[in-house]
DNA sequence: AAGCCAGTCAACCGCAGGGGT
DNA sequence: GACCCCTGCGGTTGACTGGCT
């Protein structure tokens, strides 16, 4: 015996969401919030839709405070950072991102940055071209970030979960070279020289695919990401 | 002009886990 | 502790679009 449905299928919409339904959606938020649960929410609101569709579309498109495309450089390096570290916890690497859901990212993600780092981690000759622009702005804007208390469930972080090394991921300026002499590095140069901070943070992600792990051994994150890393906050305590 | 193809992104699906009983 | 309901998450799909032949 499978699951139970959250819905009948039979009888509700699917597909594309009409300009009358976001109308009706949005309406009804603004007017009465989302009533405390979206299992109820499409019967409140009129609409023939499935509780869990009516939130995605809320979540993802409709909300007010939400951002759509036109990624910049430093949200790229921002991405990149997060995802060597955490893995494909959209959410998370969301929460860092000011006004970016979770869907966006996630397909920003497969669609452009996957992509450049693949070409990156193919021969030289190739991936000369693929050179971010520079991003003059990562370091003196290091910290973008207002690291909001994020909604993941699954796990619980720690100060040193961010903080611990692999230490490419605070290193001011460059991971595997002179970051270690930056104030208040906590890198030896020795350990911030050597390629296998990636391969495990790579690993320690634990959902760090195949090709991110090649890319990582192959020490092109050093050539892709170099002048892009962004010092966490010291300050944070994710729990 | 038509067909094909690749890229993009909104939406769906199934699962994990939190919270209430 | 067990069960159920609901939410949130990540992976995947499929519709749409624009460029190319």
């Amino acid at each position: 015996m499978g699951r139970a449905p959250c819905c009948d299928r039979a009888a509700v919409k699917r597909g594309p969401w009409s300009p009358e339904e976001d109308d009706k959606l949005r309406d009804y938020i603004q007017r009465h919030g989302t009533g405390g649960s979206w299992i109820t929410f499409p019967k409140k609101a009129g609409l023939r839709r499935c509780g869990k569709s009516c939130r995605l579309r809320w979540l993802n498109y409709l909300r007010p405070d939400i951002r759509h495309g036109g990624f910049t450089d430093e949200e790229d390096a921002l991405i990149f950072s997060l995802y060597s570290k955490l893995g494909s916890k959209w959410s998370l690497i969301a929460s860092q991102l000011e006004r970016r859901t979770d869907n966006d990212v996630k397909n920003h993600w497969n669609t452009k940055l996957k992509k450049r780092l693949a070409a990156f981690s193919s021969p030289p000759s190739s991936s000369s071209s693929f050179l971010p622009a520079p991003a003059p702005m990562a370091v003196a804007v290091a910290h973008p970030l207002a690291l909001a208390v994020p909604t993941v469930k699954a796990e619980t972080y720690a100060y040193d979960d961010f903080m611990a090394p692999p230490a490419a991921l605070h290193v001011f300026d460059h991971p595997f070279g002179n970051g270690a002499d930056q104030p208040g590095s906590t890198t030896s140069a020795s350990a911030a020289s050597s390629m296998s901070n990636w391969s495990s943070a790579a690993d320690n992600a634990g959902a760090a695919d195949g090709f991110f792990a090649d890319f990582c051994n192959a020490g092109a994150a050093d050539q892709f990401l170099g002048g892009f890393y962004y010092p966490l906050d010291p300050t944070l305590s994710l729990v």
